[in-house]
DNA sequence: ATATTATGCGCC
DNA sequence: AAAAGGCGCATAATAT
């Protein structure tokens, strides 16, 4: 009998490698378990009080379905238990329901459903709101093993009144029931599942994490912080000398008030005018001093002046009665402390370099409120053409502070870390990183703690050496022996955009692999395909082009650049701003480009359309007064479920004009579903791949899935195995096609080709060749 | 001292 | 026609 089972857990909350509850720290343990069988009455729990790292969670041979809430936490937990019956119950064909995925999806992946807490998702199942004294206990940094077992058990279960029917376990098993009948309602239940799978491949990926080859990050931390410095020097000569204050580089006001003119603040400690007074202020003191005969006081002692002693004792008063008869009279009296020195703000302007433009005009303003502006790269390049002497030296420290504060690791002046390396174990090396499910608009995936989504790529220089190398640092875990792969689907938006759009000739142009820059490099300057393909990528010359100064590769670059930025929306004026085109070039590309593709256009109305009828009203901040106010929100439901949600926004001046107050944004329009599209059939592919590897016993333990980014999968392999794992990953990655079209009847007829590299890092990747 | 916003920049 | 999309992280600056 198929049946599903609720589980939860409560472990001990250590932090370590910016990881909450980490089950890769030992320290950490299960204090408790519970869970609760498909038609059980009650749940159950197991308890240990003392530290622990065996137990785990039974799964019987009739369970299909493992049901939770942020269920990669638990399952993760459960590996590093070693929970045998795990890899049992999945090699079956055993899957999972996780309530904060499927919420998230059920609401169109909205705000107020990212990472989605039980406590709020439960009532709307019917469920009840969590026991507040557990959750206060653990913000007081209360350790789990020191709550009760009685409230722990309350918490997770439910109390004895509630027939132990209740609390984590019961609203987990509420959530669940409810969304599956959401899901179907929806018609998204299967998209749902498939999505499901391809969580379960991240959670693989993340418990077997990237090894770091440590050795290789240390040197090269060396390397760079010596180029650091050099930056840095080069850059003190161009600080004048009479500059009271540490100039800093990194900091925005100051940069825009050294290139552009500007003041700044600066803090010293110094003396400072008594308001009360008008004076210096100063500390309060007091002295005891001897008493003249006119009643005035003098720190002069009578007797310690050798020669002048008659003299001088003359002036003084001299007690006549009780116990100090004979002596000098003395008073306490207040006399003028030290100055009084504080922290104060002081103003410095200096006088710039050159003139900045009007559209670098920033936000902040500076100490006299004057505006700053953009010194980031773009501006920074431009000015390095108006001969600003430290241009140079600026690029070089700004990308080299990015390097090392990301990528490696830093520790500013309180002693706190920060950097990508301070998330690795440094007893095995191993870095396991996060993919949330659950933290973008368009169902994308994200990366964090470290974001691995974001490493620098290998690009090389004119010379061919490489302006970053950190993907060298993630090797193998079988070094020597081993090599990691990656795989990459080929501009896998434009081949969204012909699945979604149909559009014919797309459709065709992709299936004939056509270069889509080269065939816009063609169109732009009259040239067959044929001779603009040699023209950029071959290097044979077009006499009549060239000579009005043009070079293929750079035009192939133009129209690459064009084509991402149409992907992403943008109109006609920015485009011709980033490329250098004129408004009208940019335009007539447009053009061009909508006559060759026009079901992209019907394509994008049918879009609009959809999220105009299905809008409702919706409360947000209004940015530009603060105040809250009524815009609206719609919804576009893809090909296989999946809905993705866009809001209004204040309109644009020339609407504004016309009386539209509020619109739908085009850019978003366009790329929600292209991206969210191409997302989600990565992330059921990725689901496809672990059950090919959970069926292989991943190859026998000799290859892991690691890591995904968006377009790719990265694989750590035995050499043994490299060759097999690279093709059946390319062919299970292949298949897009097949699987949604058996199983969800669609019709799609582009290919998803995919490229193989490996190496023995991350950086030095080779092409496989495949027969 | 901690939280939030602005800026900038790495990726797809 | 018109409005360049999605993330996470480090640092500085400001607010509380």
């Amino acid at each position: 009998m198929a049946r599903y089972k609720v589980f939860d857990l409560e472990t001990t909350i250590h932090e370590k490698w910016k990881r909450k509850a980490n089950p890769f720290f030992k320290e950490n343990w299960v204090v408790m378990r519970g869970w609760k069988n498909q038609g059980d009455s009650r749940g159950v729990m197991e308890y240990y009080p003392v530290h622990d790292r065996k137990s785990y969670l039974h799964i019987e041979p009739d369970v299909t379905m493992l049901v939770g809430f942020n269920i990669k936490f638990d399952l993760l937990w459960e590996m590093a238990q070693g929970n045998p019956d795990l890899h049992e119950f999945y090699k079956r064909g055993g899957r999972v329901w996780d309530g904060q995925y499927a919420e998230y999806l059920l609401g169109g992946q909205v705000d107020e459903v990212q990472y989605a807490s039980l406590d709020e998702t439960a009532p709307k199942y019917g469920g009840t709101t969590k026991i507040d004294e557990v959750k206060i206990l653990w913000e007081q940094g209360i350790q789990t093993d020191q709550i009760s077992e009685d409230l722990l058990t309350d918490y997770l279960l439910g109390s004895h009144e509630e027939g132990r029917n209740a609390g984590d376990i019961g609203n987990t098993e509420k959530i669940f029931l409810g969304q599956v009948k959401k899901a179907q309602s929806l018609g998204m239940l299967k998209m749902i599942q498939d999505r499901m799978d391809g969580l379960l491949c991240t959670t693989e990926m993340e418990y077997r994490g990237l090894k770091v080859d440590v050795q290789e990050a240390g040197s090269r931390l060396k390397v760079l912080t010596a180029d650091l410095k050099q930056a840095d020097d080069t850059l003190a000569t161009f600080i004048p000398d009479d500059l009271p204050f540490e100039f800093n580089w990194n900091s925005p006001i100051q940069k825009s008030a050294l290139i552009f003119g500007g003041t700044v603040k600066y803090e010293k400690r110094t003396t400072y005018l008594d308001e009360g007074t008008g004076e210096l202020a100063r500390l309060k003191a007091t002295q005891v001093q001897y008493v003249l005969q006119d009643g005035r006081t003098t720190p002069i002692d009578p007797d310690s002046s050798n020669g002048q002693i008659v003299q001088a004792r003359i002036g003084y008063k001299v007690s006549k009665s009780g116990k100090t008869k004979g002596a000098y009279k003395t008073k306490k009296v207040e006399v003028q402390g030290e100055l009084k020195i504080k922290w104060q703000d002081f103003a410095w302007s200096l006088p710039g370099y050159t003139h900045p433009e009007p559209e670098w005009k920033l936000a902040t303003t500076d100490y006299a409120d004057k505006p700053t502006y953009s010194t980031g790269g773009d501006t920074i390049e431009i000015l390095a053409g108006r001969g600003v002497p430290f241009t140079d030296a600026l690029s070089e420290k700004n990308r080299l502070d990015k390097e090392i504060g990301t990528y490696y690791v830093r520790v500013d002046a309180k002693g706190v870390a920060t950097g990508m390396l301070t998330c690795v174990d440094p007893e095995d090396h191993m870095l396991h990183h996060k993919l949330n499910h659950t933290a973008t608009i368009t169902s994308r995936l994200s990366s964090s703690d470290p974001n691995l989504q974001n490493l620098t790529r290998v690009d090389m220089d004119q010379s061919g050496k490489a302006k970053s190398e950190v993907k060298k640092m993630f090797i193998s875990r079988f070094a020597p022996d081993g090599y990691m792969v990656e795989e990459d689907y080929s501009q896998l938006e434009v081949v969204v955009q012909g699945v979604l759009s149909k559009d014919p000739q797309l459709v065709k142009d992709l299936n004939d692999k056509i270069d889509f820059h080269c065939k816009r490099v063609a169109l732009r300057h009259h040239i067959t395909y044929k001779d603009a393909v040699a023209w950029c990528k071959n290097g044979v010359s077009i006499p009549a082009l060239e000579s009005a100064g043009l070079v293929g590769k750079n035009e192939r670059t133009k129209a690459k650049n064009f084509s991402f930025q149409r992907a992403y929306g943008a109109g006609a004026k920015a485009i011709a701003a980033a490329t250098g085109m004129t408004v009208e070039e940019v335009e007539a590309l447009i053009e061009n480009e909508e006559r060759m593709y026009p079901g992209i256009v019907s394509f994008n109305s049918q879009v609009e359309a959809c999220v105009i009828r299905s809008a409702v009203p919706y409360g947000a901040v209004d940015t530009e007064t603060g105040e809250w106010k009524q815009y609206r929100r719609g919804q576009f439901v893809g090909p296989t479920g999946t809905r993705y949600t866009f809001r209004t926004w204040n309109a644009p001046e020339f609407l504004r004009k016309r009386g539209t107050t509020q619109s739908f944004s085009p850019p978003e329009l366009k790329n929600y579903p292209v991206q969210g599209t191409g997302g989600e059939f990565v992330q059921c592919i990725l689901g496809r791949l672990w059950r090919h590897f959970v069926a292989l016993d991943f190859y026998g333990w000799k290859a892991f899935l690691v890591n995904t980014v968006h377009d790719c999968v990265w694989a750590d392999t035995h050499t043994s195995v490299t060759l097999q794992v690279a093709t059946d990953m390319r062919r299970i990655m292949q298949s897009i096609p097949e699987w949604y079209n058996t199983r969800y009847g669609m019709t799609i007829n582009v290919p998803f080709p995919v490229d193989a590299e490996y190496g023995i890092n991350m950086m030095d990747l080779k092409h496989v060749e495949f027969a």
